[in-house]
RNA sequence: GGGCGCAUAGCUCAGCUGGGAGAGCAUCUGCCUUACAAGCAGAGGGUCAUAGGUUCGAGCCCUAUUGUGCCCACCA
């Protein structure tokens, strides 16, 4: 019964049918099962507002292969998936969204209008994310979808939020903190990015009350000098010693600061005098809380002047400077303009210039959050997977700071504060009030909401049911991997950890599998802003899911970034935003590559098929294997545990590799050329090759099938087998009774020949289509019968005879040295005698080169005393078989010359 | 100012706990061999950044140096 396959595999065809089979039939939901282990990834949620791009892509990949590993080798393995509110982008999206189609703001809606735009954007976009992760073949368990403001996870935040509160470990005050003129939101320390900027340093004269000299202070934001409450200067400089509790009248204003002295104060920078802003500075609002200073805010939210700024009033933060230091200077306050470059912080979301303002936020204090945060990976309850990653949480873990929770958003969710108008009282509950418990009079509630983080931080255990102790939190929970990038291992790694730690009192997952970045092909970040982004969507319809998957994890060590190169037509420019409109993607040379080896899968099955006539493939006895049999099953059961190894050890890539080179090597390149003429014939030896083919194929698949899971699939339901599908079929084990390594290094000798006369064939310029007889000198005979037929097939042979020495064979002849033969091709007159010694002489160099330093390293006692004795032994096989070799190389020379 | 990576074939990168360097692409030669030209058979190409050290043995471990990238940090 032949069955057959077209001629090249058409993921396109095949991936939607394959995937929702795979969901009709349910195998993506877990039970709790008592009789197995939980393992359970929960999924980095990514924003409902989000696309799919080349991060999701490989973070994804990652977790489908370890889920599907896990699943296949028997676990209840749970895949959590989901969505991140993602309070920012989101509300930013919807907001620009109102703005383009109905010209108005979401003031112009009020809050609760405002809200059900965004829920029903919600509803209609939301699931963009989830169809997308569908494709790349993630699976996940749908049924236990979530998303950070659901019902479960919003008590979950409500919970948390109380008992942190209850416990003294969320307060409310003013603190400096960063602020975004364009979201109109605090920020907490991890959302602004650092980046330098050229910028002046403008030195400015403040004049002494009652004389005509100055003191002159260096800036590099001079707008804030309308915040300024005094002029510090270091208590030990002697320049300035006089001038301490003196007034200074603050350029173009009519207030008088005084100069106080304090250590902050470098002596060397700048001038030595600094002027002190309280409320623009973190530095100078801790110089102002020691010496009592006033706070002056001198910026409105949007950062437009404020009263304040007197005239400069309502002036851009920055036409303000520009007008400033005009004036400065028309008055002769500006002694001098210097460039200077400095560090700038930047809202992560849009980029706009951070500024530091003092205001009323709420806080996480953490650190007594991060000891048993620090205990949790120092004891190894988490690992890091690589483990310097660790290093970096340590470092992050042991300085953190308090984290400014909440944002003038109003999507997210609200902190669960009120206040009372009445009596001033505020009460922080679970549950939401309409009056004061004090006075009983009516509050309203905290406008904030919290940070998109605080949600995202409670992910692995609110979204398995916590606080309830369900059925599902005490099985799956702790989870056993989370894997992400190293890029939010602040943001949201750390805070998983610590609020886990708080809370559950776990741990929340076992290892933490760090993953680097995807880059472009000139290595640089993929970004909307930058346009370098490579949509996985479309890679995978031009390439298929498995493609791209199977790209993504070979040949990335590990945590290191990986670039992804594309090719544009027409061309795109560097740093160009390639217009999928206008631009097409002709040439992406990984995935082609694994496209191409996708295809050689496909075709090695196909040909598999097309010979096939078992309907039931079983192993074998062993005594009806040949030798080529035995060699690929010893072959095969090393990759089985090789792989297993590398799996558990986190080692992806190494894995796909030693798949790919097993399959296209040893599989298609040798054991399929070897069986073919098997095929020619009619009973048990046809049969047994079938045998071994479906079970060798089968099981390789099986090991693919995490890599590769449609294809797999596709393949394996065309082969014989028993199941329903592969992905529930159970993980390939080792078989020591398979391996049969005296077998499988004959068969090696074998191909040794063959190559070697393929080898000499090509050099010597013997056409493909010229058969040789060949002379095979040997005390092996019986090994070298087998070989008979392939170096017929294999190797260009018209004719073989073993010979056991060379007593009537022609001198017109070129040799192939092996350990147990030597292999001789007469081919008369063609034979260039003299190539002939040149290619034997630089053979016999390279004999003697290998011998003299294998006899090198066993004459040396240090190595023979110290070396294991297994490399020792080894060394020592391969002098003798070079020795061997070398002995038939000399006499060929001999008898040439 | 601290911390972490990276430097291996022309290009992009693997190389797992130290046992004598690999892949893909590119180049060269020859093949439409009845699974696959998205293929097959061959070939060339690397003092593994530099200098020391540990070891019987170093691409791998240690130290220093150079180049390069990233993260963290309140010097106005």
């Amino acid at each position: 019964m032949s069955r057959e396959l077209p001629k090249t595999y058409d993921p396109r065809a095949v991936e939607d049918k394959i995937y929702s089979n795979w969901v009709n039939k349910g195998y993506f939901h877990t039970e709790i099962d008592k009789d197995k282990e939980p393992f359970t990834i929960v999924i980095p949620p990514p924003n409902v507002t989000g696309q799919l791009h080349m991060g999701h892509a490989f973070d994804e990949t990652l977790q489908d292969i370890l889920i599907r590993y896990k699943r296949m080798q028997g676990y209840a393995a749970l895949w959590v998936p989901g969505t991140d509110h993602a309070g920012i982008a989101t509300q930013i999206k919807v907001e620009a969204q109102l703005r383009e189609e109905e010209g108005l703001t979401r003031y112009d809606l009020g809050r609760e209008k405002f809200l059900e735009r965004v829920w029903d954007w919600k509803e209609k976009y939301g699931n963009r994310i989830i169809s997308q992760l569908k494709k790349i073949g993630c699976s996940c368990d749908w049924d236990r979808e979530r998303f950070t403001m659901d019902e479960g996870c919003s008590k979950a935040v409500r919970e948390v939020f109380v008992n942190l509160y209850e416990k003294g470990l969320i307060y409310r005050g003013p603190r400096i903190i960063n602020w975004c003129p364009n979201c109109i939101t605090a920020l907490s320390n991890e959302e602004v990015e650092h980046a330098e900027q050229a910028g002046h340093f403008w030195h400015i004269k403040y004049q002494i009350k009652g004389t005509d000299e100055y003191v002159v202070i260096a800036t590099t934001r001079p707008e804030t000098l309308f915040g300024d409450t005094a002029v510090a200067v270091n208590p030990e400089d002697e320049r300035y010693k006089d001038l301490v509790g003196k007034m200074l009248l603050l350029p173009l204003t009519d207030r008088e600061i005084p100069v106080i002295a304090d250590e902050y104060v470098d002596k060397e920078f700048g001038t030595g005098c600094v002027k002190i802003t309280p409320a623009h500075d973190p530095n100078d609002f801790e110089v102002g809380k020691r010496h009592d200073l006033e706070i002056i805010k001198v910026m409105n939210d949007d950062a437009t002047m404020n009263s304040y700024a007197g005239k400069y009033e309502g002036m851009d933060r920055y036409e303000c400077r520009t007008a400033m230091i005009k004036d400065l200077e028309e008055m002769g306050l500006l002694v001098k303009t210097e460039d200077h470059s400095h560090n700038v912080g930047q809202c992560y979301r849009c980029g706009t210039t951070i500024e530091p303002i003092v205001s009323d936020q709420w806080f996480v204090k953490m650190k007594p959050l991060a000891e048993a945060a620090i205990e949790a990976v120092a004891s190894r309850e988490t690992e890091f997977v690589p483990e310097r990653f660790s290093k970096i949480y340590m470092n992050w873990m042991e300085n953190v700071y308090d984290w400014c929770i909440s944002r003038q958003l109003w999507w997210g969710h609200r902190i669960p504060a009120f206040y009372c108008d009445d009596c001033g009282e505020m009460t922080v509950s679970k549950e939401d009030i309409t009056v004061c418990p004090k006075c009983g009079k009516p509050v309203r509630q905290e406008e904030d909401v919290l940070d998109t983080w605080f949600s995202s931080a409670l992910w692995p255990f609110s979204t398995l049911g916590w606080p309830e102790k369900t059925e599902d939190y005490n099985y799956f929970y702790p989870t056993s991997t989370l894997v992400t990038g190293y890029d939010i291992i602040f943001f949201w790694v750390s805070r998983m950890i610590f609020s886990a730690c708080e809370h559950t009192g776990k741990a929340p997952f076992k290892h933490v599998f760090i993953h680097g970045l995807v880059r472009d092909g000139n290595g640089e970040k993929m970004s909307k802003s930058k346009g370098n982004g490579v949509d996985p969507l479309m890679i995978i319809d031009m390439f298929g899911a498995d493609a791209l998957r199977f790209t993504l994890v070979t040949g990335v060590a590990p945590g290191n970034d990986m670039r992804f190169p594309v090719t544009y037509e027409p061309p795109v420019e560097k740093g160009k935003n390639p217009n999928p409109e206008i631009n097409k993607i002709v040439g992406a040379p990984g995935v082609e590559a694994s496209r191409n080896f996708a295809n050689k899968i496909w075709n090695a099955s196909r040909f598999i098929m097309m010979n096939l006539s078992i309907d039931k493939a079983s192993l074998p006895e062993k005594d009806k294997l040949h030798i080529e049999d035995k060699w690929i099953l010893n072959q095969y059961n090393k990759l089985v545990s090789e792989v297993t190894e590398n799996l558990e050890k986190y080692e992806l890539g190494i894995a796909a590799q030693k798949l790919y080179d097993f399959i296209w090597d040893e599989l298609c390149d040798w054991y399929i050329e070897l069986v073919k003429p098997r095929f020619f014939e009619k009973g048990e030896s046809n049969e047994t090759a079938q045998n071994v083919l479906v079970y060798v194929l089968s099981n390789t698949l099986k090991l693919l099938h995490p890599f590769m899971p449609f294809i797999t699939e596709e393949i394996w339901q065309a082969l014989p087998h028993e199941g329903e599908s592969i992905m529930i079929s159970d993980w390939p084990k080792a078989d020591a009774a398979l391996c049969d390594g005296a077998a499988a290094a004959e068969m090696l000798e074998i191909m040794n020949a063959i190559k070697g006369i393929r080898n000499v064939r090509n050099e010597m310029n013997v056409p493909p289509s010229k058969k040789v007889k060949l002379y095979v000198v040997t005390q092996e005979e019986n090994l070298f019968k087998q070989a008979l037929v392939f170096f017929e097939k294999l190797a260009g042979a018209s004719e073989t005879e073993i010979v056991s020495d060379k007593t009537g064979i022609s001198d017109n002849v070129v040799s192939v040295a092996l350990e147990k033969a030597e292999i001789l091709l007469p081919m008369d007159e063609l034979v260039d005698r003299e190539k002939e010694i040149e290619r034997l002489s630089k053979e016999k160099a390279r004999l003697e080169g290998e011998i003299k330093r294998v006899e090198g390293k066993l004459s040396n006692k240090g190595f023979t005393d110290k070396a294991p004795a297994a490399v020792v032994e080894e060394e020592r096989q391969k002098g003798e078989k070079y020795k061997a070799m070398l002995d038939k190389v000399l006499e060929s020379i001999k008898k040439m010359s």
